[in-house]
DNA sequence: TCTGCATCGTTACACCTTAACAAGTCCGAC
DNA sequence: GTCGGACTTGTTAAGGTGTAACGATGCAGA
């Protein structure tokens, strides 16, 4: 999570959920928050972790799955599939169903998300080509991002 | 696992251990083996099971993971990261780093792995603009099937 | 009030992956 | 021949990731 275009990203998530008749609860606004605060992508037992610190109490895994299941359904969050990790998604007016490309920097451990319509259009090409009815993507690059390189 | 043109799947694999200096041992051809005959992506649990069950003695899991880390290494098997599961890469002669797209079916289960030098472009364009040094790209798409849109 | 629905809590478990160390195997150097 | 070094495999044990199942809570509308 990096950009704040305007209203902070939890106050767009917050408007979005408005808008679509979503609950956003305490719990769920905590564990966005704990997501929109990370530079780095965290594991789901890393945010249980966070969690059960911030309620002084045992917060069991399935509760933040839950949550994590929500916010990645609706878009507000991504998982990194080849990290299972999950970041505040960037770009928050999106299709429920968008998924840019993450580039995750294996020196400093972060990750961003960029969009690329010509290979959206590459993708949808393919489909067609294969007659495959694409329902989700998966794309995600592993390198080393331009600050470790200099350093 | 699918194309076999000329020479079967693991013979490829064979001569491409012997070109690189590489060692093929009954352990390695046992796994592969195991990845070549199925027509769907094993989890590492599967092929634990299987080779079990060939053997008549307990296999720890271990010794498979290494298996597999050698496979996937020398690009002779694919890593489903999405999935937790692997597949007998088609395309053998390529570059050890080359990794097509995986389209995986949510119906029938099974996938295939397509190239695309259009994508491959915009990837190496986009790394050149974010100055992003790419060491390891994960493109796989969930959709349903040609196969499976007709039924 | 009662009922239905979505959310959240809790227990328990299954699956995936790795660290660490021991044992076996092969091959060249001496 | 045998010694040492590399690569491979076996074994034990543990840690990380994810889910099924069921109960409790809380809120909206009949």
């Amino acid at each position: 999570m990096q950009t704040t275009p305007g209203q902070p990203w939890i106050s767009q998530v917050e408007a979005l959920c408005l808008k679509r008749g979503l609950q956003m609860t305490a719990l769920r606004r905590e564990v966005a928050g704990i997501l929109a605060s990370s530079d780095q992508p965290l594991g789901a037992y890393a945010i249980i972790q966070k969690l059960s610190d911030m309620q002084s109490r045992i917060i069991a895994p399935p509760t933040v799955y839950r949550t994590l299941d929500f916010l990645v359904d609706n878009g507000f969050v991504v998982k990194i599939e080849s990290r299972q990790a999950y970041i505040a998604c960037d770009h928050l007016g999106h299709d429920h169903d968008h998924h840019g490309i993450v580039l995750s920097c294996v020196k400093c451990g972060r990750s961003s998300e960029i969009d690329s319509a010509a290979i959206e259009k590459e993708v949808a090409a393919i489909a067609v080509g294969c007659a495959f009815k694409v329902e989700r993507k998966v794309f995600e690059i592993d390198g080393v991002c331009a600050d470790c390189t200099v350093a």
